[in-house]
DNA sequence: GCATGTGAAAACGTTCACAGCC
DNA sequence: GGCTGTGAACGTTTTCACATGC
């Protein structure tokens, strides 16, 4: 036991980092591949490098739970997965409507992940009537006119929006009027939420530019070895671009660096 | 002069935070918006509102590139747009090839942002000889065996996994044998890579974790008003926990908190 | 001896507030 | 007058290094 009397300080259960929170899903995942296969113990460095982080670190966030682990030892593996699995709120389980079931929905419904751990798919639904009553992912499609009432029967608070863009801000304001207070964003738009709603967003197309970013210096860094003139005669290109007239078609102007 | 560490110091003055790299891509859907209803010129402070940010994170970001605003007037919309695509490398295309046609990797094919932004699906791979020649998205699937061929063929540095977890790893190794050099990875795993290789993940229920944590949280502050004295109930429970046996299937044990 | 847990230092990111320029 | 661009202040996150306790 962790000598009895210990009271957590209620400072710290509410001050844990975002950026510790962010990984602690994936320490738990590391942890449950290590209970799978038994593993009784782990030390912070093998934990560490089972989640792609390093030692420190992992520590560190650990520190912030709590003192879990025994000096000299590691942690253990199954009281570890429990610890994190409550501090995330995953010892209950949450259901969760999916709105939109497009290609991405309908993967969303089918993704093994959600089911797997605390979370259940409450209800999947969508705007097509054609869409109504068939079964995707075992759960029949429902219209979004009976999303108020899904939301209240099933006491959701979590609702994951795979609309197309024009449409995710209207289901938003609906989720959140039915009295959904967290959402996971897959549209492509910005939404506007009331204080008290938390918003996520995975965008497809913003991670894919960020690797095009570091792509494209990887590319430069090689050229630069050979020319490094070229950067200054790209910033005069950038700035003859500013002089001249733009694009008529609102397209990106003519003059392109080579 | 080789690149030791995983990221190259920014000692740079070329080195754009990270951090901005993020939001460019934000920005730039914004502005695209904004160049689509012939805007041509435009606040920090009205941007950085359809952004979702604060205008003096978007005027210290902006300040980043260089010095592309007019005082007292604003940013020229186009020019901008212009600018951000070059920063990013989306003013050349990107092949990009996706491996796992499943439900999701179906999605992301079909998944109109890629293509309308710097990105061309150059191939769809999957194991399933089954798959093989049936088009997704108008574009006929290929067999892994044709993965290394693809790649070369098309020059592909960009490579996309959707596959189930157990294949990741693999998938990532040939990709990365055959000249890929960013990975953006839907799967549940941590991927290993060698320097100089970038990998984003993409991962469903680790943004469902988090939202269930704030969710918690919320729930936890109301019930707080009431009753005080519940969380030490609560911490006690789990220090019965770590006494007692764990469950049989390596899953999370018995002992709940009500 | 060995690995955790943690203060203190360093790096990084955000916000402030205002000088500089249109 | 209005808005950008940016040093300086502030807050957060990461890393270091070692005291602490098994």
């Amino acid at each position: 036991m962790a000598t009895g009397r210990t009271h957590r300080p209620a400072t710290r259960s509410r001050g844990i980092p975002e950026a510790t929170v962010a990984r602690l899903p994936l320490y738990l995942r590391a942890l449950t591949a290590l209970s799978e296969r038994s593993v009784p113990t782990v030390s912070s460095e093998e934990l560490a490098a089972a989640a792609g982080v390093n030692s420190a670190k992992l520590r560190k966030d650990f520190s912030y739970l709590g003192s879990y682990g025994t000096r000299g030892v590691g942690y253990d593996v199954e009281y570890l997965v429990y610890q994190i699995s409550r501090e995330l709120g995953l010892t209950q389980d949450w259901p969760v409507v999916i709105v939109g079931i497009g290609n991405l929905g309908a993967a969303l419904a089918n993704y093994g992940g959600f089911a797997s751990r605390g979370f259940r798919v409450a209800a999947l639904i969508d705007a097509d009537p054609e869409m109504a009553g068939k079964p995707v992912a075992g759960i029949p499609v429902q219209h979004t006119d009976e999303l108020e009432k899904i939301i209240d029967d099933n006491g959701v608070s979590i609702g994951v929006i795979a609309t197309p863009a024009g449409a995710a801000q209207q289901v938003c304001d609906r989720l959140v009027a039915a009295g959904v207070t967290s959402i996971l964003n897959f549209a492509p738009t910005v939404l506007t939420v009331p204080d008290g709603v938390d918003v996520r967003k995975v965008d497809l197309s913003i991670e894919l530019q960020i690797l095009a970013f570091h792509e494209q210096r990887k590319a430069g860094e090689e050229a630069e070895a050979q020319a490094g003139a070229a950067m200054e005669a790209e910033a005069e290109a950038a700035a003859a671009a500013k002089e001249a007239g733009k694009g008529p078609d609102g397209d990106v102007p003519a003059v392109m660096p080579a």
